[in-house]
DNA sequence: ATGAAAGCGCTAACAT
DNA sequence: ATGTTAGCGCTTTCAT
């Protein structure tokens, strides 16, 4: 891109490579007429100095590798991007670079490790990943990473920034009862572990709070894979007694469940309500749009970054980073 | 990451750097025997050689800059997640890292400049960016670009990838007329000028080959803006007078379409069918389902970083790459 | 304040 | 086939 060496300015301004460095990278040592001199001309001919040299000199990449998961269902990437977003806008102000890397659901992690060690940087985010064998490669090679949205558990062992699953599933089942329903049930994943825990955790506190009973009829356990397929709903919807409302641990299971309930001829919310997690970009487009829980996506990059940085600079940090969520109210859910 | 130097590995081989430096580009000039030691060596000791080093001796980044745009309604960064997948896939075919920007809206094309040419790349590819000016500067400092769905004009003086939604929206038009429809509206954007013209263009192409007219009080023009605001479409749906089916212009179209009309108690398809371009994620989880022209969005990643490759290593390019759509059926057309 | 010069880790031209 | 060595473009130490 840039022809021009450092070598060339100091020609151009008759002062020594030194000078040039020294005004480039804003350090004392340098008179200010010379300053002035060599500002100039870097300006005009629009001098960049070699990013690869400095590195190299530098023994950092000023770099961020991010890995991100690509699942087969598109509807689970639905907040890569702006996790993305949120990550490039933090490195951006921290003065890192962000080069990535995308792994499918069967990823060999020696692949992640080849590709993060090939392009040397200096840290690196995992998006969604929870392998067990990488990371404890990661850790014990002392290369400075964190999860986000990984959902391992957050014993503190690991750098990580989750979305805080059990309160959002504490303040939906909440928000049911403060709706008036009394009958409510749960609709979520086998797997992973932490994460149907968290939620189906945060279902039940909820409902000891509220002295309410726990109606094991009322609970449906989705494998994540049929998790958009209306059918895996079929055996709970045709239970002839069903509760007012349910909780769905993520949109996606309520996608299910609308479209479950409408091939039944349940009306949502007339029949039954449903609140549920995570705030999908389609749950404001859908018939009903779905109340959930929701976040700000970005901050989910944003502080996995910065964590990251902390982690770089050897500062000291707080492992486990819970994002908090909110309720946003839309048509699903109706009072009684 | 790696303290072990080239230095190192010669000097535990008993060989030269040199000797290592060919094992390690599979290059000519090492007796088998040496070679072997050399790779068994690098191998125990996981040595991976330091790329910022090799990118400075090449005077090469092997890295690609994608700028992707950042619109405020998120609905349009719809498939930038896809498109960055395809081009990932390809540039790790290919020996090429990825880095990259987000630019909102309003940006400044400096802001890119700097941004590319801070990072030193071997080349750019733009996402869905349209920016006049910094395309003129990217041709006249000969940065090899490509711009992908950015809908500029095809007249061959830019090298694009963007999908045929002349084509697209041909096809729709079609496609309802063979579904009995001879009463056919669109429904589209002002701007990108482009953009209106290959769709609407295509509409009327098809109508004209179907011998139908196009009644203007059929067509409605939606600000971008307004894409996803149903009341842009009051005036439209409230017309005494309206066809049996609406082509859309995008999936946003057909969305608002879809709300404004039942706002005013019309059923989508039972009174109006549409039709509508894109497949976006949300599409196949309204109700009803959108019936629209889909195409594969990889490919979009996939030919761009093929065709960056191309002009990076001055071979022959077709500067204009269209990606072809088919229909893809669900609820919201129906037949007569 | 200024400049000469020694690296950073590798590639490649050159000599052997 | 193998080793020596001069760069790549910059930072930084050390003289001046």
């Amino acid at each position: 891109m840039s022809k021009l060496t450092i070598r060339d300015i100091a020609k151009m301004a008759g002062v020594s490579t030194t000078a040039v460095s020294f005004v480039l990278n804003n350090k004392s040592g340098v008179s200010d007429a010379t300053r002035e001199k060599v500002q100039k001309i870097i300006e005009s001919t629009g001098f960049t100095p070699n990013v690869h040299t400095r590195r190299l000199n530098l023994g950092k990449s000023y770099t961020i590798h991010v890995v991100l998961r690509q699942y087969s269902n598109s509807l689970f990437n639905q907040f890569a991007l702006e996790t993305l977003s949120g990550i490039f806008t933090e490195s951006k102000f921290l003065g890192y670079s962000i080069v990535f890397t995308f792994v499918d659901d069967h990823m060999d992690c020696h692949q992640i490790l080849d590709s993060v060690r090939g392009k040397d940087c200096d840290g690196i985010i995992l998006n969604q990943i929870a392998d067990p064998t990488l990371l404890s490669i990661l850790q014990q090679e002392e290369i400075p990473f964190v999860c986000v949205d990984a959902h391992i558990p957050k014993d503190g062992s690991l750098p990580l920034v989750e979305v805080d699953y059990y309160d959002a599933a504490y303040q939906a089942t909440r928000h049911l009862y403060d709706c008036g329903h009394r009958q409510i049930g749960f609709i979520g994943p086998q797997t992973p572990a932490e994460y149907y825990m968290s939620t189906f955790n945060g279902y039940t506190a909820a409902l000891k709070d509220m002295e309410l009973v726990c109606n094991p009829n009322w609970l449906a356990e989705v494998p994540f894979a049929d998790a958009d397929n209306p059918t895996s709903l079929e055996p709970l919807f045709s239970k002839p007694q069903l509760p007012t409302a349910f909780v769905c641990a993520g949109d996606i299971f309520a996608i299910s469940a609308v479209r479950c309930a409408k091939a039944k001829g349940i009306c949502i919310p007339e029949d039954i309500s449903i609140m549920s997690l995570d705030d999908l970009l389609v749950s404001q487009y859908m018939d009903p749009s779905l109340s959930t829980m929701t976040f700000p996506k970005e901050l989910l990059g944003k502080k996995a970054m910065q964590l990251l940085y902390k982690i770089i600079m050897e500062e000291p940090y707080t492992p486990v980073n819970l994002i908090k969520t909110t309720p946003i109210l839309r048509e699903s859910v109706k009072s009684i």
